[in-house]
Order: C-alpha cells, then sequence, then structure tokens
DNA sequence: TGAGACATGTAATCGGTTACATGATTCC
DNA sequence: GGAATCATGTAACCGATTACATGTCTCA
C-alpha cells in the first residue's frame, strides 16, 4: 500500500468543510473567519498554500468557475482520496493519551461525523473521550494537593486544568445521554 | 524606546521557569515533559534554539557549570531584560478578544504572576477572564440555537465550547473567592 | 467616487517537529 | 557489559504568520 501524504490539522479542517460543499478558497477562509469552530487562520497566507498542497497531493480538485466572467472562482471540491482521508483521520482511534494532548482535534472530528461514522461509533468516541477526560482531571488534581500553599497562582492555573477536563467529561456524558435518547 | 525583540510563546514559557532559579536546556526539557503545565515540546530541537534565541537577544545568560568536570551544564539565568520582559507579558491588559484566541496564555500568565502581579492586579485578571468567558458562552450557545436539529455532532461540539467556557468563568470566580477569603 | 466586500495569490521569515548525532555516567 | 539516564546539540523540512500585491464589483 502507498502511504498517504501528510495532511495537517488546518488540513483536516478544509477537508471537512469541504465534506459536503465545494467552496473556493475565500470561502473557507470566511468560514474560519465567521464560524467558532476552532480558531483557524484567517489568513490568504495560511489557506491557499494548504489547498494548494491537498490539491497536489490528490484530496481535493480545484476547477475554476466562469472562466469567461470577470471574477472567476477557483473551486474546490473532495476527491475519493480526499474523502478516504477524511473519513480516516474522524475514524481513528480515540487513545486516551492523544485525546489529551490534542483535545481540540477530537471536537473536530465529532464536528465532521456526520454521515462519516455510525452513531455506535460516536458513542465509542464520546465515551472514550469522557473516561479520559475524568482520569486525567483527577491526576490533575492528586497533583494540586502537593503544591504549596502560600503559592495559590500556580496552583489556580492547574485548578482550571481540572475543572476543564472535568467539564469536558460531564459534557461528554451529557451528549452520550443525548444520543441514546434519540436511538429509539 | 528600542523595540524589544518578539519572544514566542515557548520563549515565555522558558522565562517563567527561570523566574526564581537557574536551569539547563535538559532541565528545561525535563520541566516540560513531567510538568502538566501547558505540554510545550519535550524535543531537544525546540528548546535548544529557544535558549540560544533568548540569548541571543539579551532575555537570558548561558554560564558553564563544571568547565572542569566531564559533564559541563550550560545553565541558562534570566537577565534584567528577561526579567522585564517577562513582567510585561504577564501584566499584559486581558482583553477580551486575545482572551478567548489564546486562552492558555492566561493560564501560564497566572502561573508565573507570583511576586509579580499584585493581589490586586491578579484580581482584575480573573475578574476579566470570567468576563470574557462567559459573555463568550452564551454568544455560543445562542449560535447553538440556531443549528439543525437533525445533525447533532456539529451542536454536541459547538456545545463543549460553552461547556468549556463556562466551566473557566465559575473557575475564575472561584479562584477570586479564594483570593479575598485570604486578603484580610 | 470612494468604501468595503469579493477574490486570489506571493515572499520573507520564523519557529516547531522529526530525526539524527555524540558521548559520559550510573546502576544492575 | 548493557540499558537507562544525563546532557547538548544540529539539519532538513514544513507550515503558519505577516505583510505585500493586485484587481473587480457593488452600493451608498
Amino acid at each position: 500500500m502507498t502511504k498517504t501524504p501528510p495532511v495537517s490539522r488546518l488540513g483536516y479542517a478544509i477537508l471537512g468543510l469541504l465534506k459536503d460543499r465545494a467552496l473556493s478558497g475565500y470561502d473557507v477562509r470566511q468560514e474560519f473567519t465567521t464560524s467558532p469552530m476552532g480558531h483557524y487562520s484567517d489568513s490568504p497566507g495560511a489557506i491557499y498554500p494548504a489547498l494548494k498542497r491537498l490539491e497536489r497531493d490528490g484530496f481535493v480538485a480545484g476547477r475554476v468557475e466562469g472562466k469567461d466572467t470577470l471574477r472567476p472562482r477557483r473551486v474546490y471540491r473532495l476527491t475519493s482520496a480526499g474523502r478516504a482521508a477524511l473519513a480516516a483521520w474522524i475514524g481513528a482511534k480515540p487513545v486516551a493519551r492523544d485525546i489529551i494532548e490534542n483535545t481540540s482535534d477530537w471536537f473536530l472530528r465529532l464536528a465532521f461525523a456526520t454521515d462519516v461514522l455510525s452513531r455506535a461509533e460516536v458513542a465509542t468516541m464520546l465515551e472514550a473521550i469522557g473516561a479520559a477526560c475524568k482520569s486525567y482531571a483527577e491526576e490533575l488534581h492528586a497533583l494540586t494537593q502537593t503544591m504549596p500553599a502560600n503559592q495559590p497562582y500556580p496552583r489556580f492555573a492547574l485548578n482550571h486544568g481540572v475543572a476543564s477536563y472535568r467539564a469536558t467529561a460531564a459534557w461528554a456524558a451529557q451528549c452520550l445521554q443525548e444520543l441514546k435518547g434519540k436511538s429509539r
């Protein structure tokens, strides 16, 4: 099997946006500036090169729309290879370590999971995220206990980690509940 | 006034570690790999060049300890310029936009605030973080209401943002309370 | 007619990742 | 003697930031 070229985080975000509609570089840029989904670069210096790389590697295909008009747009759509790469990324096995280290990636995966993952697979992902965050939160919490009481600020900072991971665990549980409520 | 050379996020993290002790590149690396404070690069390829830049720009000074021994260590300490740059960064005005876009920077600032910011300044920072996160959480929450009910996953992802910012706001409030409890 | 949105790019630079490279010390 | 840890770096690559550059269309 030929190894597929690497795709950056921004690359996957773009592939995800292209999942169910064709977009120009400008559109992608708009999407990133206006939508709250993980603030990615809103600069053309990041997006246009990223699209070029994706095209070079065969994940997207660009086509000029309105060649005859004075304002042509280069519109990109996913190729089958792109769709496969995106699906493989979205469906990656949720490993605790990776969830903690690249948390935001997993929300991006979830956001793009529609029509890519089965409900059961999404549930598995949510369970893994919840478990990883819960256990890591307790790990951090244990650390706070060993910190000197006379210097509260570092402990505050660490406490934020605890609160944050706990909140994510609670969120995952709530999503799971909603998911199960719909299953019927 | 001469403009000070720019310092990267990793640069500030290193300056913060050097705030009250001298460390070698190896020590810094250890600190990043073992401590949970914002997982920075654990690779020598990031840390040694970063230290070199900081030294080149006059923020830290390296001195070889144990020149005579077979295992000398290059130990770095803050210069006064480095201390000033760190203090300026830690004491930056908390602007809502920046808090939302670079949230983790503010926890790093807080972690290093001991002996740099007054209690009042820390309180101001915490209040700003709380307010920014609370208002942004509600902004995101409003967006979730406009999302199609038949595609829950993107909404789940957005909901995580809501939960996360709310948790941070609650954390800030709790820190403030603890801070005030101590003030007497 | 001027502002602002539409639309696409390039160039310089910088910093982080990955992998490579070296050698001493300590402990089993 | 070998593995793990101590300790310091370099080189190639890649991708993001910043700033620059260009021109059109629309609407007030």
